[in-house]
DNA sequence: CGTCCAGTTGACTCACCTCAAACGTGGTGG
DNA sequence: CCACCACGTTTGAGGTGAGTCAACTGGACG
């Protein structure tokens, strides 16, 4: 077995180089204090790429994760997928509008998530629900709109770049990423095929812009070269 | 002066062919009630292509549509645009997480907006927001999702598919799209470029699915052809 | 040491982009 | 009322970035 990694995003450092996003950090909290999303039942596990929940389910709890990396994800018939977000330890996923999810989540990696009860926030309990609960769903919805961006307007070489930034880690020995996915997860989350992720990724590497430690870390050597490619 | 169209889009209708989204529909108000956003000021007209409010400007007040349409989208340094989305009439845009608004919102055509006020959901005012201001919040999200997975995964077609079966109006005579929207608009929300957008209602033309009646009107002639590009 | 599977690399293809020219419609002025 | 212009749109020809298909590599594990 090989030594865990504790997957994060570390939010603050890694979006210095979108300026457009510095005032949202301070805004509100992207996870919410926990007293008001109590607790529906114990923690459970998943092993790798086991489904969560699938699109169309009934959306009765939704879940915070605890260890390890979740993605939501949407299948078309001929198999594309897109994945729509990837979430981490103390993130939020499933807590969505309507009774059934939009989307599945599945484990990236073997994980550990915590279900939350949907009831107090449901159109029976009331008029008003927390502000902590809006920012949430807003911040969501910020998120979601920096993707579409992406997707739309941007190429392989500066998708890969943004992602790249949106994962690094600050360390002693300069910025890291260590990821928890596979190519095939970084392609359906950039909108690419796993070759243009590896063909990127070395031409990065040639490029003196990074190197590929291992094919799961990635060290940052030149991160201002990344954060010239966003925009 | 050419006569005025009342641009909308038909959400219930449309979406038909989007069984994953069918359970929305009951959800929620996606305009909210007037009594929950207190007007912030009279009744404001932009001309066509008119900046409403500039990318980083403060988000003080917000906007709802009375006419016309408007367009909320992102700039790259290069002149790369993408369209987030387009509101039309009852809709509410520019409601935001941070002090500062995202993306700039620009009217597509000459319409009329009304300020609405912020103050009332700031931090100061309380502990708890209105339902509905949540289940609009999370409205906006799930749009964002649909468009992140149209973005990603899909051809031209699908996306010209997909666009034309968003803006579908039912009439006696068949469905109708009256476009409020140039090309260049529709090629920056779908991510390509106007001469992909031609090339692709030509071809749908062609084929005999759609009529061009006029350069901002067109009929579909076969909306099953169009649904079944959807999955 | 062999198997397996994620990842890499190469050769080739194609969907969409780019550049350029033609078209058409609405508006303006003679 | 018509000629002309401007600009959004359409169409064509050619280029290219990313996809496809396939072979190879290399680390993990038995």
């Amino acid at each position: 077995v090989t030594a865990q990694t504790a997957f994060s995003r570390p939010t603050s450092e890694a979006k210095k180089g979108f300026a457009v996003r510095a005032h949202i950090v301070g805004t509100g909290e992207t996870k919410p204090a926990d007293d008001i999303f109590p607790a529906a039942g114990a923690v459970l596990s998943f092993p790798q790429d086991r489904l969560i929940y699938a699109e169309g389910e009934t959306a009765n709890v939704f879940f915070k994760v605890v260890s390890g990396v979740v993605r939501t994800c949407k299948f078309m018939s001929d198999g594309r997928r897109q994945i729509d977000a990837f979430y981490v330890a103390g993130e939020i996923f499933g807590f969505e509008t309507g009774v059934e999810h939009l989307l599945s989540a599945e484990a990236v990696c073997d994980c550990m998530v915590v279900p939350l009860r949907r009831k107090p926030f449901d159109s029976l309990s009331g008029e008003t629900v927390p502000r902590e609960l809006l920012a949430f769903a807003m911040r969501n919805f910020a998120r979601a709109q920096e993707h579409s961006l992406l997707l739309g307007r941007r190429s392989a070489i500066e998708k890969v770049a943004a992602f790249l930034l949106e994962w690094a880690e600050p360390t002693k020995a300069g910025h890291v990423v260590n990821l928890a996915m596979t190519r095939h997860d970084i392609a359906d989350y950039l909108g690419l095929t796993i070759e243009t992720i590896s063909r990127t990724l070395s031409q990065l590497e040639r490029d003196k812009i990074i190197e590929l430690s291992t094919v799961r870390q990635i060290l940052i050597k030149d991160i201002t070269a990344l954060r010239d490619m966003q925009f």
